[in-house]
DNA sequence: GAAGCCGCGTACCGTACGGTACGGTACTGG
DNA sequence: CCAGTACCGTACCGTACGGTACGCGGCTTC
C-alpha cells in the first residue's frame, strides 16, 4: 500500500487513476447502452483485460459496487455553506438543495445507476441499494435536517419531528421526477425548469412549515 | 373467440382462467424469489409445460407483460365515488385515493412489478415501463384530477394548473416511500401508519390549496 | 541488461437459461 | 371408434456471459 492511498472512512481503498478511469469507463457503457452491461464490454471499453478486472474488483457485482461508490464520491449535492441563517438565507439554502437533489436525480447517470441499484435490490444480497439510498436519500436528508433544525432554532420554522419536515421537503422537491425517469418517461428537465420547480417546492415547504419571524 | 371473450380498448386478449392461474403463478414466485424469474420455474409452478408458456405469452417478454396487465387490471386503487361535493367530502376522497395509493405502493407485488418494469426500462424495447407507468402514476394522477377540478368548481380549491396541484398531491403522499421500497429498505407501513400518513398529506395538500368555502 | 511484475489481449470453459421438439394423455366432435 | 386439438412433461439445442488460464510486451529495480 503506497503513501498516497487513503482509505475511507468505511474501510475501501480509494480507487487509484487507472481504477477510476475502469470505473468511468463503465458509468459511460451504462449510461450509453443500457444496463446489460458486460464484463467483456467493460474490458473492451477501458482498453484493460477480464483478468485485471477481476484482480482488482473481485467479481461483477464488486465491480458494480466501486462503480455506484465512486459515482457517489463526487456527487456531493447541495453542500451547506454554513454561515448565519436568517429567512432569506434559509430560503436560499433550502433551494441550493432541492436544485442539487434534482440536477441529481433528473441526470442520466443517476437514473442508470439507481436503475441497477434496484434491480439489485430484487436479488439477494442486494448492498447495492442500500450503499445508492446511503449515498442518495440518506445523504440528503442528513445534510437537510441540520439547516431545519437551525430554521427552528432560529424561529424561522415551526414543526415537532424533523425526519417528517425533511421528508415533506423531499416529496415536494421530487414529487413524480424519480418514478417516471426510472420507469422511462421521455420527462426533459433543463436547468430553468429545475429552478422554477424547486423555487415552488420551496415556497410550499415554507407555506406549509414557515413562521413569521417573531 | 367467444362471446364472452372480451377485448380490452387497447387490443390485448382477457387472459382466460388458466393463463390467469399462470400469471398469478408469475405473481408469486416473482414475490417469493425475487426477480431471477425462469421460464423452467413458471412452467413448474403453473404445472404447465413451457411449450404452453411460449405459444399463449410469446416469450418471456410477453409473458411478463401480460403479468403486468393482469395485475394492473385488479388494482384500481381510489375509484372515485362521486356524488356532491362539499368541503368534508372532498378531504374524504382525497384521504381515499391517499390510502389506496399508499396501499398499492407499499404492498409486495407492486414493489417488485415495478422493479421489474425499471430494470426493464434500461434496456431497449421496455414497454413494460410505459406500462406500469400507465397504470399506477398516470392512473391515479387521471382519477384524481377531476375532483380536484371539482373541488375548484366547487370553490373549495385554488389552483392554475390541475397537472401541478394533482403532482404536489402526489409528492406530498408519496414522499420517500417508494424510492426507499424500490432500493430495499426495509420500511414497514402498517394500516394505521398508512391512514395516519395519508391524513398528514391531505392536511398539507389542503392547507397549500384549499379555500375557506365562500 | 537481466529478473520480475503488472497488466493487456485472447482463447477457453462451464453453466444457466431462453426457446424448440416431441411423445404421451385426456377431452371433444363426428 | 377415430380424427383432431389442447396441453403436460421432459429432453434437447444454442448462445450469451461470468469467470479462468496463458502468453507476451513494457515498465521498474538492482
Amino acid at each position: 500500500m503506497t503513501a498516497t492511498a487513503t482509505r475511507e472512512e468505511t474501510g475501501h481503498e480509494a480507487p487509484s487513476a487507472r481504477q477510476q478511469a475502469v470505473l468511468d469507463a463503465v458509468l459511460a457503457l451504462l449510461v450509453e447502452e443500457g444496463d446489460q452491461l458486460t464484463m467483456d464490454a467493460v474490458a473492451r471499453r477501458a482498453s484493460c483485460s477480464k483478468e485485471t478486472l477481476y484482480k482488482w474488483f473481485g467479481d461483477r457485482d464488486g465491480l458494480l459496487t466501486a462503480t455506484v461508490r465512486w459515482q457517489a464520491s463526487r456527487v456531493h449535492a447541495g453542500r451547506d455553506a454554513g454561515g448565519p441563517l436568517d429567512a432569506e438565507s434559509l430560503r436560499e439554502r433550502l433551494l441550493d438543495f432541492a436544485v442539487s437533489w434534482l440536477d441529481v436525480i433528473a441526470g442520466r447517470t443517476s437514473v442508470v445507476l439507481n436503475r441497477i441499484a434496484i434491480a439489485h435490490a430484487g436479488s439477494r444480497k442486494g448492498n447495492l441499494g442500500a450503499i445508492v439510498l446511503a449515498n442518495g436519500r440518506l445523504a440528503i436528508g442528513a445534510r437537510v435536517k441540520p439547516v431545519l433544525e437551525a430554521g427552528r432554532a432560529a424561529g424561522l420554522l415551526a414543526f415537532d419531528d424533523g425526519e417528517t419536515a425533511f421528508r415533506t421537503f423531499f416529496g415536494l422537491v421530487g414529487r413524480d421526477i424519480q418514478i417516471r425517469l426510472l420507469l422511462g418517461d421521455a420527462l426533459e428537465l433543463d436547468a430553468t425548469e429545475i429552478r422554477r420547480d424547486a423555487a415552488r417546492a420551496v415556497d410550499q415547504f415554507l407555506a406549509l412549515y414557515g413562521q413569521a419571524h417573531p
